[in-house]
DNA sequence: ATACATGCAAATCTTTTGCAATCAA
DNA sequence: TTGATTGCAAAAGATTTGCATGTAT
């Protein structure tokens, strides 16, 4: 079965693969392996918790902003929408995470908060439960 | 000139759109202006830093990892690698951020360092100065 | 004239989907 | 047999690019 395979494949890499990696990797051995069954299993996989997803607003889509200034984001999961999170944006992490990692020099951050917004909320209080895809 | 356009249409924007958002909005006065003016001024803008661009890993791609456990990531802007951030994955950010947004529930954040990898940086070092593309 | 900005269409890139064939219980 | 899994090709969606035209300096 192609999932182990695919599983296997992303717990013997080391870094943090693209579903182009894992195919990669894996046509070496199996070279009639589909790409799409690469790409099914990932996300079979990641859904079920087996493997990690990294990944922030992974629709592909850019957001652009009238503000310039740094500040934090929240993104609904459902919708897909991106709202201020009016946190101050703080520096000091930076500083934490310096000296953790020699070698990755640090400029700035990104903090994005995961959840539901009002909209989804109240939609889905109405419609009563109703499947989150994602 | 349409870069004018592109601008005050961001910055009328309320939310946090995306090109097609600002497409759509100014297609409806200028029906003529063509999409991949839309692109190449929204990248333009941010560039400049005119506008603000919300984005993490922007390149469409997903990237998973063999780690299922909430951790942060580093990413190189340079050559775009994903790298572990061994800070201890912090809860109280969603106490914190909580009850600053009325009707967005908090689930879960990431936190992504930007910056340049060891790899990068050694290569910039020996090649001198390089221009950095995005 | 020279460089820059635009529209259009085609190309790219990642990911998803429809469908028929295959495999497994 | 019935349902899940796969490969393949096509489709979809976002973004980029080549090129000829148009505009500004």
């Amino acid at each position: 079965m192609q999932k182990e395979l695919t599983y296997d494949a992303v717990m013997s890499y080391s870094g943090h693969p693209s579903a182009d990696d894992i195919y990669q990797m894996i046509s070496k051995e199996h070279s009639s392996i589909s790409k799409a069954t690469i790409y099914r299993n990932l996300s079979i996989l990641s859904d079920e918790g087996k493997i990690g997803r990294v990944e922030s607003f992974a629709n592909g889509e850019v957001h652009y902003d009238h503000r310039t200034d740094k500040h934090y984001h929240g993104h609904c999961r459902k919708c897909g929408r991106v709202v201020d999170i009016d946190l101050s944006y703080d520096n000091d992490f930076v500083a934490k995470a310096l000296p953790m990692e020699d070698g990755f020099s640090i400029t700035s951050h990104e903090l994005i908060f995961e959840g539901i917004c009002r909209d989804c909320r109240e939609k889905e209080k109405k419609n009563g439960t109703e499947g989150i895809k994602n």
